[in-house]
DNA sequence: TGAAATAGAGTGATCGTTCTATCTATAAAA
DNA sequence: TTTTATAGATAGAACGATCACTCTATTTCA
């Protein structure tokens, strides 16, 4: 991938993480990523592409990030709190700003409908993940709801006490799986 | 309250709820409120503050809601579930794209403390509020990141299938308290 | 008679996007 | 090694649309 395309992405992501798609001109992310509008525009045909695929970039990153935590997870029986342990981690370096993917959803209901797929698309790879993690689909389910609360309980709540209530909560849903 | 008034407030809130804040423009609410500019600046010095009294607006509604709802639940030995059911009752009638109040600090995070804090104080208030009616700090935390996982995962998965797997989850976590 | 509401023009700023014209750097041809 | 060709990146002006907000002049209604 061309550094500049990098650039660009990074810039964005940072953006429109901290302050929201709308928020964030195309001005500020050529600002940010020290590259100019015209580069932008050669990588991507538009605002909403490279929403679309910032997306992309993110659900990779936040899966191979799962991935590896969950196997150096030491925890042998209980895979749901290897998981929760694993996005409590995700969150603590990353995201004290709710759901990325939620966000995008949230902002584009009504104007862009291929970004509102592509969200729900990502929330049932999720969850397919967790399937093939060996959960059943309740379970699955169940679990996603815990992510889900953690991820927005650690938008306005100190985030030791966050990963404290999270994991007690998941080993007691999940105990004697 | 003027009638004018709360017709401002319940387009905008609408508005803001369905599409976020940055996206609807002040012009958008006057039409929808068939209000003129200034009937809606005479009320509102700014957007931002708008948006303030509709924080105000929403949690009163949120509230008063679920005091209702748990007054009159048949529930008799799990209060938790007697207010995660009455907030279920709250998402199926009003709110598939997520919290406003978290949406409201997502958005203007770098850009309105007065909002960030407004958003703050009313988590705190909602924590206040379970403790208030009797469960302990930790089982309020406990319970709160359960409310907070429905909403989020009411924006992407079909109501009943939450409904069934958020009961089912506050059940395990409260049952015998 | 006086207060409140109206429509709509106007403010300067910013939006996403396009265009132009100049510059840089690498690679092929001399 | 020097020249030329090609492609990518640059800054910044310009586009029409919209942003939050103000002002004015007129109308409605108690």
């Amino acid at each position: 991938m061309s550094k500049k395309r990098q650039d660009v992405l990074e810039a964005a992501e940072c953006l429109f993480y901290e302050e929201g798609f709308h928020a964030v001109g195309i001005k500020r992310i050529v600002s940010k990523s020290n590259v100019s509008l015209m580069t932008l525009y050669n990588h991507f045909e538009s605002k909403e592409i490279l929403i679309l695929e910032l997306l992309d970039h993110r659900e990779q990153a936040y899966v191979s990030f799962l991935k590896n935590h969950v196997s150096q997870n030491k925890i042998t029986d209980n895979l749901a709190l290897k998981i929760a342990t694993a996005h409590m981690n995700w969150l603590e370096a990353n995201s004290f700003n709710g759901c990325m993917f939620l966000r995008a959803k949230e902002e584009y209901q009504n104007e862009c409908e291929p970004i509102v797929d592509r969200v729900h698309q990502h929330k049932k790879f999720v969850i397919d993940m967790l399937e093939s993690y060996g959960l059943s689909t309740e379970e699955s389910l169940r679990l996603s709801l815990q992510l889900e609360g953690a991820t927005a309980l650690a938008e306005t709540t100190d985030i030791q006490t966050v990963r404290a209530v999270f994991l007690s909560s998941v080993n007691t849903l999940f105990k004697a799986s």
